[in-house]
DNA sequence: GTCACTGTATTAGTTGACTGATACAGTGGC
DNA sequence: GCCACTGTATCAGTCAACTAATACAGTGAC
């Protein structure tokens, strides 16, 4: 699996596992329909509790990033998130501004941040390149 | 003073407050050298201990974002952080690719990603549009 | 229906984050 | 030196986050 928890980060492990799957959808690497690994797979693979993968799952499923079904297993979400564009927008902004803050705190100039914005957009839209404009 | 508590928010409150007085910074609405409140004071205007205002001013001097002095007060630090250029965009670009990827999964486009960049980013330097860009 | 797999629920222990009370220590105007 | 202000240190209580053990429940191939 694609997945490594890293102890020494201070993050707690459903976060990681969470965060990493949320990344590999956003960058294509996880497809729609795609099955997840079995939370007691999984749970295994990265030698913590089911429970600690479930939690990250839940989330998951409560962001609408993937669906589950009682018995069968955990896939992918077909489609992003149920949520009103105005309400999407806001969480956007929300976490823009605090990496634009951070950011000018540090003393990087308006080109710095430009730059790495658009370095960072290229590398996350890239893996879904095949399909994602014209869709 | 400028800082509003919301108990609601599930936020630590020394987290709101760093939160919001790196904000201002970064808006230049705090300029260099200006003095912030005394931990007391804070703590009498926001009712909270002043351990909790203490604890917020100790992370924003870590960070770099202001200095204090004992028995003379706490100040905005008059510029950026010390910490290697490859650092700083290491930290910048962490926090973009988790704005990022949110945005992504939300099914932002790229243009409405592109935009909200733009707007946020406009909306932070504003207030330091005097005398930043030459300096 | 059975078996081997899915996810779910309940309960509980540990740990550390967070906040606060209180006492200590430096600074500077008078 | 004194006083009123600064920030600092210590200690302790509360609470919730996090993880785990374990038992429950749905699914589907056979």
């Amino acid at each position: 699996m694609f997945i490594n928890i890293d102890p020494s980060s201070g993050l707690p492990i459903y976060i990681q596992i969470a965060q990493q799957i949320k990344t590999a959808v956003a960058m294509g690497r996880l497809q729609p329909e795609e099955p997840l690994p079995s939370v007691r797979q999984l749970a295994v693979d990265l030698a913590v509790n089911p429970n600690t993968v479930a939690r990250a799952y839940l989330d998951l499923e409560i962001e609408g990033v993937i669906y589950k079904r009682q018995g069968a297993g955990t896939f992918v979400s077909g489609q992003g998130v149920e949520m009103s564009k105005a309400e999407r927008r806001r969480v956007l902004t929300e976490l823009l501004e605090k990496a634009l803050v951070e950011g000018v705190n540090l003393g990087l100039s308006e080109q710095e941040l430009r730059e790495t914005f658009d370095r960072v957009l290229d590398k996350i839209l890239l893996g879904r390149a095949p399909e994602p404009v014209g869709k």
